[in-house]
DNA sequence: GTAGCATGGTAAG
DNA sequence: TTACCCTGCTACG
């Protein structure tokens, strides 16, 4: 369920449970044992994302690099009376020992698409060729208006992009865009600069609501099941949505059948009545 | 049981 | 543009 809240909310897993603390780190899998090997019984000091990119901080100025991809996970299990053996492919595992009590804490990665161990400076390589990441107190989202109003590419694919905006996926880009009604094909040079701020700003208030559920929702509280009377949505991110993955059903907002078209290599969503590709005259 | 797809991104062709 | 990484869920039979 990776998209950017997802790995803030991990980072702050992995400092609660691990920082500070002398750890075990292997590879079960194999393919990060040798790097594994150099920081197993390291002090952990914390963990920190930048967009979708999360770093874990060991003494020594020395970094795991890790991206999930897709369908990576990282499980923690805290206070167990045992730590069990891998189940699965385990590309790295931390684990937290507490003599005192006599139970300890564990962290499995599976399936991301980078693991690895990085030097400070190529952790800061990482995080110069990505947007601002509205997860970040520090973030400048003047950076992304820059590039976005200048271009003649989708605003759909730009939001994606994370060298534009970091940590945005599929979800919140389909979602946002339908909140601002903003049609996902249009340039992004032809938005005004208060619609994007408009857009940061739900952003921000949106993916920090993430960070804090662990959910995607977007709806509004008059669009919410419970005040609209329809059955509430089921699916793996558990979040409610206005159009994300519902291509051929009825907008909440106006009945409309939503619509789907890939854009970036990913589905697009959206919904034609609510979003029009270009303003009316009267809304001018 | 299992095919197909997905919240992502890189690298090869 | 396609393959891949190789997880996990859903839909279908």
């Amino acid at each position: 369920m990776p998209e950017g809240h997802t790995l803030h909310r991990l980072a702050d897993e992995i400092t609660d449970v691990f920082g500070g603390a002398l750890v075990a780190s292997g590879s079960p899998q194999g393919r990060f044992a040798e790097s594994a090997a150099r920081i197993d019984g390291a002090r952990l000091i914390d963990a920190d994302a930048w967009g979708k990119q999360l770093f874990v901080r060991f003494e020594g100025d020395r970094f795991v690099h890790v991206h999930l991809g897709l369908y990576g996970t990282f499980d923690i299990r805290r206070d167990v009376a045992e730590v069990p053996l891998p189940v699965g492919q385990v590309r790295w595992r931390l684990v937290r020992t507490d003599g005192a009590s006599g139970t300890a804490s564990y962290g499995d990665l599976r399936g991301p698409t980078a693991c690895a161990l990085v030097t400070d400076t190529e952790r800061q390589a990482v995080v110069a060729r990505i947007g601002p990441d509205p997860l970040r107190a520090d973030a400048d989202p003047d950076r992304a208006w820059a590039r976005i109003s200048r271009s003649s590419v989708a605003i759909g694919a730009l939001v994606m992009d994370q060298s534009v905006l970091a940590g945005v996926g599929n979800v919140y880009r389909a979602e946002v865009l339908f909140r601002h009604r903003i049609h996902p094909l249009r340039p992004g040079r032809s938005l005004r600069v208060s619609q994007w701020r408009s857009i940061w700003d739900d952003l921000v208030v949106l993916m920090r609501e993430g960070v804090r559920t662990g959910r995607i929702d977007t709806v509004r509280p008059e669009h919410t099941p419970e005040a609209m009377g329809r059955s509430p949505r089921v699916d793996d991110h558990g979040g409610e949505v206005y159009v994300y993955r519902r291509a051929g059903m009825a907008c909440h907002v106006c009945g409309a059948g939503v619509r789907t078209e890939v854009l970036n290599a990913r589905n697009s969503f959206w919904c034609p009545r609510c979003q029009p590709v270009f303003r009316s005259r009267a809304a001018r």
